[in-house]
DNA sequence: CGTAGGTTTGACTGATCTCAAGTTTGGTGG
DNA sequence: CCACCAAACTTGAGATCAGTCAAACCTACG
């Protein structure tokens, strides 16, 4: 299951096998429930095998923001490798099935296995670039690059993943979704989406989206990937 | 100098003299000058020991985007001991001094000091949770509370790296650059200080700022140190 | 088929931006 | 030490993007 892990890191030798000893425990949610909530303390850590996810903030207000999503392959809550308290919450956005270990036991294997230990390392300050470029998309591009910015890096992630093409897929998200991970309204995104799809640059059917024309898209969304930094995950 | 980098870390041993032992070079900058420029490729790692920096990215259209400030005691640009090309600038808000390393020297100290390595590794998971919040500030609370909330996070650092009361202070940045940090124009900033200020929560002389009642700030700010997690750096 | 969640559309509102003109401040050179 | 200048700050008035509120329409699912 988890080799997943492997094309992630650059360099591996045979703590392969070691990965492959990780005590793993398959598991599956619905939609809509939490693999972890704000403020909790987490002992564990999850690979995703399949479905997506998000993680996502709320103010005093009860405001949402989504701060990233997630899909097949992703490693969710490697923070709580080094830090307990789980300052937000990750929820299913569909059906999801995943892989569980204790956070014990991968610390161990973290602390024997370099290699390993630098691809999560990695991984995580990857996650820190994303985040990074979400600060800007959210901050400083107006409602419709927001909406397509978010489209391009959801579009190109898949592909990374191995999900699929970026020039068609299913959003696994509804429009409040976008609409919490943009900082728009949902009213607001969908004018976003209807605009887009009226200058060609996608099409749509239900939560189908194809994307026309990739170059003109990423300069209506001001996407360039470099900061996802050839994300493997 | 760099002892603040073991203060940061939780479990040390006498890894510390391999610390001491690490080639650094002590420089100085003036305010404007920038530490990396995106895109570039950086072999080196900082330590700020005095003055005030940020972190920003632009969008094509040239606005800017502060994504996080940083003062004595912070670990700048650790992503590119694992990450060669930069995906944002690093700029010198007043005059600087800090230390400088070549990454390749912190790769190996850190691969034969899991204690430093994992310290550090620490830190980049908390820049990430702070990350994670500028998405929910930017994205989710209006003018009053984001400027409110970046005034709270940056007191709240700046007492924890010990650099003085969090109840009064001088701002390093300016209404310019509280504008990009916040996703806001510096006239509405103007607008927003100048309201902090009506309200009582505030008062302020040029740059100097006091927080008259950190109670009734970090209500306004909706602000919650939580995410933090007990920076120590 | 009834219902709930999601999407779409319209009309109105308002927070924040834009543009523009002052004012203050801090540094610099005469 | 003063005059000047550029940068930063302040204030006002009008424009606009996105939000709010509300209703209608889908559509998947029980």
């Amino acid at each position: 299951m988890t080799r997943k892990l492997e094309r992630l890191g650059t360099l591996n030798e045979q703590d392969r096998s070691a990965l492959r000893d990780l005590p793993l425990t398959a598991r599956r949610t619905a939609a809509g429930q939490h693999l972890l909530r704000e403020g909790e303390d987490s002992t564990t850590c999850y690979v995703l095998l399949s479905g997506y996810a998000c993680r996502y903030k709320t103010t005093s207000a009860g405001a949402r923001q989504i701060v990233s999503f997630h899909m097949a392959g992703d490693i969710v809550d490697l923070q709580h490798l080094l830090l307990s308290r789980a300052d937000h919450s990750i929820q299913a956005m569909t059906e999801l099935t995943f892989a569980a270990t204790p956070a014990a036991e991968l610390k161990k294997l973290v602390q024997s296995h370099p290699a390993i230990a630098e691809a999560l390392w990695r991984d995580t300050l990857i996650d820190g670039s994303v985040y990074r470029e979400w600060v800007l998309n959210v901050g400083r591009r107006d409602a419709k690059q927001r909406v397509a910015h978010m489209l391009c890096e959801f579009a190109a992630r898949r592909e990374k993943a191995g999900l699929g093409s970026p020039a068609s897929f299913e959003l696994p998200m509804t429009q409040d979704d976008i609409a919490d991970a943009t900082g728009l309204t949902n009213v607001h995104v969908n004018r976003m989406l209807a605009l887009l799809a009226a200058e060609g640059l996608i099409a749509r059917d239900k939560r189908h989206v194809e994307i026309e024309d990739w170059e003109r898209m990423c300069e209506a969304a001001d996407f360039d990937p470099a900061y996802l930094h050839a994300l493997a995950a």
